[in-house]
DNA sequence: AAAACAATACCTGAAGTCTGGTATTTTTTA
DNA sequence: TAAAAAATACCAGACTTCAGGTATTGTTTT
């Protein structure tokens, strides 16, 4: 019996590259192979795979959004983190975190420890910080995900108040919302 | 006649995917396949590739050096990067840019115009700001090198005062340097 | 209709950043 | 050995960030 999988990054060309040493360097199967999430989503509705192997910085929907809706719909998913840069990671939520620096044998033991010893897996390179082990109950609203998405790509408060056409106050008690529902304490902690 | 390549990119599971890809799904020759910048520029000294395709964040050498130190072995080599972050970068030094966001096709695309059409090939995301036109003319010394790599982790003025024992005041006079060095304003530009 | 949530706006103080300086000592290179 | 480069240290002013508040106005949801 083969292992099932769904990948999900946003990078195509490693998404390409992992389903090909998948399909002939494994005997684990590749059901959903995709750089969209909400493709993905709609996918995992019909197909149960045993583990969804995801990077955290997506597009349009992060990787915390992401693993909440993957939840929602199967609340005992097993996910594992396929990325390599600082994230909101709540460690608890997830059954395992792997670095984009490993190797494809690395991956492959991680997937195996998952899905059939039923344990978790986690390599955690430097800059990552897991923050907490509760989990982050409250989710961000419209507005702040519009104000987390050009503060990640370096837009100072100023300048989001401009981009918004909102005030510079209302930026700021914004970004403090933010930062105390995914407990950081730095914008560098979400990009 | 094969293209020949070398492929440098820190991401192990990356590099082992695309090296596949190259293998069985194009007609391009992955001459040298390297993790460790150092290694690759060993081997460039006795193989000669038609295209150097590297990643930019690498460690423990930068994409900037990297670039350097290719082109003091061979001054014409092309170079293509790839990449998905913002960057350090002047594009006239380089051959191409290519985002890890494209796909397979896109990338050998990239691979052929530069080498068989000898023309220059740019996909620059919105990320990414080249800077300047002009070459970045000073490298950064050992100790603003070691700054520069605290500064990337999110470390603060005194935090890297304290672990390199120095004063706080000299940490922003290093600061103060890079950043003219690498005509950037922030230290997001680089990581 | 009442309660809860979302979005808006303003204030303050402590800390940190960035840019402009100056200046000395140590190390490396010509 | 003399000159250049690197590393060190300090100061000030303008600005930004972060965390702690308060408070009003809409918009959902129960």
């Amino acid at each position: 019996m083969k292992i099932k999988l769904f990948l999900v990054d946003s990078h195509l060309l490693f998404l390409e590259g992992l389903n090909f040493l998948m399909k002939y360097r494994s005997n684990i199967e590749v059901l959903h192979c995709s750089s969209d999430p909400e493709l993905a989503l709609n996918h995992i509705k019909v197909k149960r795979p045993d583990l969804v192997v995801t990077d955290f910085c997506m597009k349009p929907i992060n990787g915390l959004e992401f693993i909440n809706r993957v939840r929602a719909i199967h609340p005992k998913q097993k996910i594992l983190i396929l990325s390599d840069s600082p994230n909101i990671l709540d460690i608890s939520e997830i059954d395992g975190y792997i670095s984009r620096d490993c190797g494809i044998e690395n991956l492959i033991m991680a997937i195996k420890t998952i899905v059939l010893c039923n344990k978790k897996y986690f390599i955690i390179p430097h800059k990552l910080r897991p923050l907490s082990l509760k989990p982050l109950d409250k989710t961000l609203t419209k507005r702040e995900n519009q104000v987390v998405k050009l503060l990640v790509k370096d837009f100072s408060v100023p300048q989001i108040a401009r981009e918004l056409n909102i005030s510079k106050y209302t930026v700021e008690t914004h970004k403090k919302n933010i930062y105390q529902k995914l407990r950081v304490h730095s914008i560098s902690w979400v990009s």
